[in-house]
DNA sequence: CCATACTTAGACTGATTAGTCAAAGTAACA
DNA sequence: TGTTACTTTGACTAATCAGTCTAAGTATGG
């Protein structure tokens, strides 16, 4: 039992702006003070609550895949209309994201990107988390290819890591063009591959 | 007329030493001590030769794009084979170098998620030598479509957007995957939507 | 052979870094 | 009402950060 005082601040609501912090900067690039005076909460009480700057990272990871990605699934795994509709509607949604000025992309991409590639064990947490974004779009194609929207010969597992790698690569250009028209380029023609598909 | 001795280093050297603890490490991930170790010069030597530290970034990402975003340019316009065929090279190529173990992705790639959208001028940057990524693309998209090896309807100023994503997202994924099927079959999936455009 | 103009190495600065720790505060239980 | 177990605040440390600057070295021009 628990027999002192209730925290003052609420964990998940500090690990989100932690999240949009490191978003927004880095990792190496935030500041232990900056991230402090962004949660409102004292230095001893992040400690404690998650354990150091690193795990924290892990945590907001973990926050982002638990909610962004989540809703990916729910979105891509829509069964009020057919499979590729999902799609279409999803991709549209990101390249609208994207197509904002300082769209800040996807926070595993960006994430990805900072990391030594020997960082062993923050690239098997990026991994995981990477792959349910994978798993969300092989499901929507799987159930596509099953309805009879896809061609039997298409390989649907190559085909989500395609869109996985589009996406991304979108996202990641997404932070740098001026031009809102990009984006949706993008999605204009990786959805006319799926016409043969 | 210069009246002192000569630099006792090479900078382009210096500069591609640079470039390669960056692309590795990140900008604020790396420090400046630990660059010039790499470098082999003298804190103020730097200072005198490339500014600062975030020019000298800026140096390092006009010299990758002055020796790999130009040989993509040559290796997408060799003119002793079909155009797609160059296409074809260039794609299974990358794949290869981001199968390997702990690849390092595109230098423009991984800048373009560790500075701040807010940073214009870097932004700027990015986008100017992203923009010579697309070119080469498009020139090969262009050619292919003149020779009839895509139909006359095809969009291929998108096209060479899309694939401008999907390199950047296998280069990004490639960095954290352990499995080296995951570039090839992206690749693969990617060439096939080409025998439809 | 000296003066000039450049180079070099490295000491130094003030700011900031991640992380620790002691002291004060507070709520729940006996 | 104490005592206990938790919280919070913020001072503190040692290391590192980017950047400056002095002093010593060196090749060239006169």
């Amino acid at each position: 039992m628990s027999r002192g005082p209730e925290k003052q601040f609420d964990p998940e609501l500090a690990l989100k702006q932690a999240m949009q912090l490191f978003w927004a900067k880095g990792y190496t690039g935030t500041g232990l003070s900056e991230l402090l005076e962004t949660m409102k909460i004292g230095r001893k009480s992040m400690y404690d609550t998650f354990g150091n700057k690193r795990e924290l990272y892990i945590k907001a990871l973990q926050h982002y895949s638990q909610t962004v990605v989540n809703k990916l699934h729910r979105d891509l795994n829509n069964s009020e209309q057919p499979a590729l509709e999902n799609v279409r509607k999803v991709l549209h949604a990101i390249a609208t994201v994207d197509s904002r000025p300082m769209s800040m992309g996807c926070f595993l991409g960006v994430s990805i990107a900072q990391f030594r590639t020997n960082d062993s064990e923050m690239a098997e947490v990026l991994r995981k988390h990477m792959q349910r974004v994978e798993k969300a779009f092989y499901l929507a194609f799987k159930k596509a290819q099953d309805n009879g929207e896809l061609k039997q010969s298409t390989n649907v597992r190559d085909l989500a890591r395609l869109f996985v790698s589009i996406m991304q690569g979108m996202s990641l250009i997404g932070r740098v063009i001026e031009s809102p028209g990009v984006p949706r380029s993008i999605v204009k023609s990786a959805l006319a591959t799926l016409e043969a598909a």
